[in-house]
DNA sequence: TGTACATCAGTGAACGCGCGTTCACTGATGTAC
DNA sequence: TGTACATCAGTGAACGCGCGTTCACTGATGTAC
């Protein structure tokens, strides 16, 4: 595309950014990640990014717009989490799905928080999670091993849309303070999430 | 000069208010049903209160007192539509708690979405919804009833906030739109949560 | 009973703040000839 | 190859806005004597 310029990217930031784009989203995770969602302004973010309040407007619509690429990078994330934890269990049960669903959204709390608000400000999750590799398309596969009909589409989808809902749960809740106790009386967080989808991960048949 | 001989008390708001604190909440359930909770600054509820934006610091310490407040009379209302329905159902299923949680935060989606945030902020939910009478006792009686073994504390507890995470998800997701052409298959929302409900509420041993 | 006075619960103006967004601009880059 | 020029991607100052909170104040109320 063009050529490769002699100077030294990493010396001199060049007056072009090069990907502000990416390094602005970059800039959004960061700011989530130490400061929590309400931290997030589009101010913010550019200021995190190094570069003026008026910049991200000539890659962003507006700010609704650069929530929503961070929300769509969000989910892009936890379909790779999903994908590897799926790869590392040879059965592949939503058992492992969920807890991987919930370690991410426990791991990225902020950015989380972030992609749900913008689902439910639109329409949904973005498309890509419904897509041949997404997540959800993980979940059916899941489903489908576990016992359930593929052949009757709405049932099986229901199944799924219930599981999903049910990690979405746990997810956003397991940080409760109120669940400290327990968690303590577990040994650790991680054994208060296996615990939560043991219970929460069922189809009418078998365990999944 | 005047004495306040013919004065209506409907049609003075006398200086004194009376009750403004319960008004305020009263004013912010108002904004969140009319506005939704981005909309609910404390100066919007002084506002819709008819009051000056200095009056709630009267009976509010700060902002998050005053949404402290609105989530607690939240999860007051919360544990009262889930109370009505166990009175409706002779059985009592967790089925039936669970759909009466997921309508009321379908019915009240600002207010529930300010408790929810409410809780994370803190410790939890109000100690109220863990007391006696609270929503999470009636889950515990449920669960007791549908066959998990009350010694086992621990057991138990675990299976109630599975259960209550389940419903969670549920309510927060079963607005999003992508599940619009389902809704509209399974011919309306209530038959989509009572769908989801079925496949979500279970214990080890059967249904709930 | 009347009155002085402390206390309560409002008012309304003002504060500083960070926000999203716009604007005219300018430096850097790619391309046609 | 050099150059003119259009386009791209930044700058930084400015805008108006609503916010949470504070302040000195005042009207209303309750109480002691």
């Amino acid at each position: 595309m063009n050529k490769p310029v002699a100077v030294d990217p990493a010396d001199v930031r060049p007056y072009h950014h090069g990907d502000l784009r990416r390094a602005l989203i970059l800039a959004a995770e960061r700011i989530l990640e130490r400061e929590g969602p309400q931290a997030l302004s589009l101010r913010a973010v550019a200021r995190e990014a190094g570069v003026s309040p008026a910049a991200p407007y000539h890659h962003f619509k507006d700010k609704s717009d650069l929530l929503n690429a961070i929300a769509e990078a969000g989910f892009e994330a936890l379909g790779e989490a999903i994908k590897g934890a799926v790869a590392a269990d040879t059965e592949a049960k939503m058992h492992t799905m969920g807890v991987a669903y919930v370690k991410f959204a426990r791991e990225n709390p902020a950015l989380y928080r972030v992609m749900y608000d913008c689902s439910r400000a639109q329409d949904g999750m973005p498309d890509k999670t419904h897509g041949e590799g997404g997540g959800f398309h993980l979940v059916e596969q899941a489903m489908i091993r576990a016992g359930i009909d593929p052949s009757n589409q709405v049932d099986l989808k229901l199944w799924c849309i219930s599981a999903w809902c049910s990690a979405h749960g746990v997810a956003e809740m397991v940080g409760f303070a109120q669940f400290k106790p327990m968690i303590d009386e577990l040994g650790g967080e991680d054994r208060f999430i296996e615990e939560l989808m043991s219970r929460v991960c069922h189809s009418p048949s078998s365990d999944l």
